[in-house]
DNA sequence: AAGTTTTTGTACTAGTTGGTACAGAAATAA
DNA sequence: TTATTTCTGTACCAACTAGTACAAAAACTT
């Protein structure tokens, strides 16, 4: 992807970086070290930039962050379709939570959402984040009611409750499950959620 | 309580606070507004003491929330007795996501629990916390799985999976909850996990 | 070459952070 | 009164925070 594509005659110093490109390296490291403990420092370390460019491109480390968040959405919504095209809603909802084990037992922790992490984070702190987030988290959720909805539909999940209350009762334990990861959760408890989240989806 | 019970005659001006009073304010503070986002100059005000007597009993600002995880995790456990002998184990663990949504409906937010909200929050970043925050929130995991048994024994709770998998389900959804009404989940799906939550535990 | 735009680099601001140092007042026992 | 201990108050410290200001170099169009 050429960042000057649509601006080739643009008269004097082209653009060296691309914008959605330093918003999704931001964005990773907002996930990995929380909103709070990302420094604007080092921010601009990962990004690849100079504090004065950023201000000629942001307006603040809030806005920023406001763009990682929809980056984020727009990027789970990508790979949810993929797997979904790939291996079937059920299997690409499933993978939502191999996806937390596999990276737990690789690497020894797990990074959560960052719309639950940024939920607890922002909550009586950053009010206009807290209202995004709660945008952004029930985008999400009806993604997943879609994909739950498609997956009855197929056959491939028998359960027959409603999308809503599976897709809901879903997420809600996979989000319970990376708190009690990071709470310190032994492997019995660890497994057992698990379990119970393979049998919602039967 | 008299906090010089055991000092009656010692040299000196006796102490004029309470040590696990300020422990007590400071762990409330802390509850509120997360251990980064404390400030010792608030928590100072909150207890009450000045920065000169606080380093006289404590030795950092971690020593001190090491000790409000301690009271936390006793405070808890006591509040919990009280509750099981009143209304027993499976009333008492209603109360637990009951008084989470009195508290969402009185102000308007839920503070959820302390360790689950410090284990986000040290996760990656205070070692010796995370460890300590293993240790408690493990030790509620078999408080709450005492519970669990006993409510199976008087025949409160006809669910016949075994306490250890009803106790780790029940709790992590509910702390899923939490997350979820934190990044802003509607009351359809908030209203939908409580009734998961009191269909455990029939 | 001239004009335009974005880059880098350095310096700065004002506020907050956890923690230290120390003087002096207050409260007690002996 | 004297010794002892804890209290308050004030003044620091060094590190870090987000954000600003501005000069000069670099890369482009015309």
């Amino acid at each position: 992807m050429n960042l000057n594509t649509n601006k080739k005659n643009a008269i004097g110093r082209p653009k060296t970086f691309d914008k959605d490109s330093v918003i999704k390296l931001a964005m990773l490291y907002f996930w990995e070290h929380g909103y709070n403990n990302s420094s604007l420092d080092n921010l601009l370390l990962t990004m690849g930039i100079k504090k004065s460019s950023f201000y000629r491109t942001f307006t603040s480390k809030e806005e920023l962050f406001s763009a990682c968040l929809a980056f984020y959405r727009e990027d789970i919504l990508y790979e949810i379709g993929q797997l979904n095209t790939e291996l079937g809603a059920k299997q690409a909802m499933l993978m939502l939570t191999s996806g937390t084990i596999d990276e737990l037992r690789s690497s020894g922790k797990v990074k959560g959402c960052l719309l639950i992490n940024s939920g607890k984070e922002c909550y009586n702190k950053h009010n206009d984040l807290s209202i995004q987030i709660a945008i952004e988290f029930n985008f999400m959720q009806n993604v997943f009611i879609d994909l739950i909805e498609s997956a009855q539909q197929s056959g491939e999940i028998s359960n027959k409750k409603s999308p809503k209350i599976i897709a809901g009762r879903y997420m809600n334990t996979l989000n319970g499950l990376v708190a009690s990861i990071q709470a310190g959760a032994s492997e019995e408890l660890i497994d057992d959620i698990v379990e119970s989240l393979r049998e919602m989806l039967n």
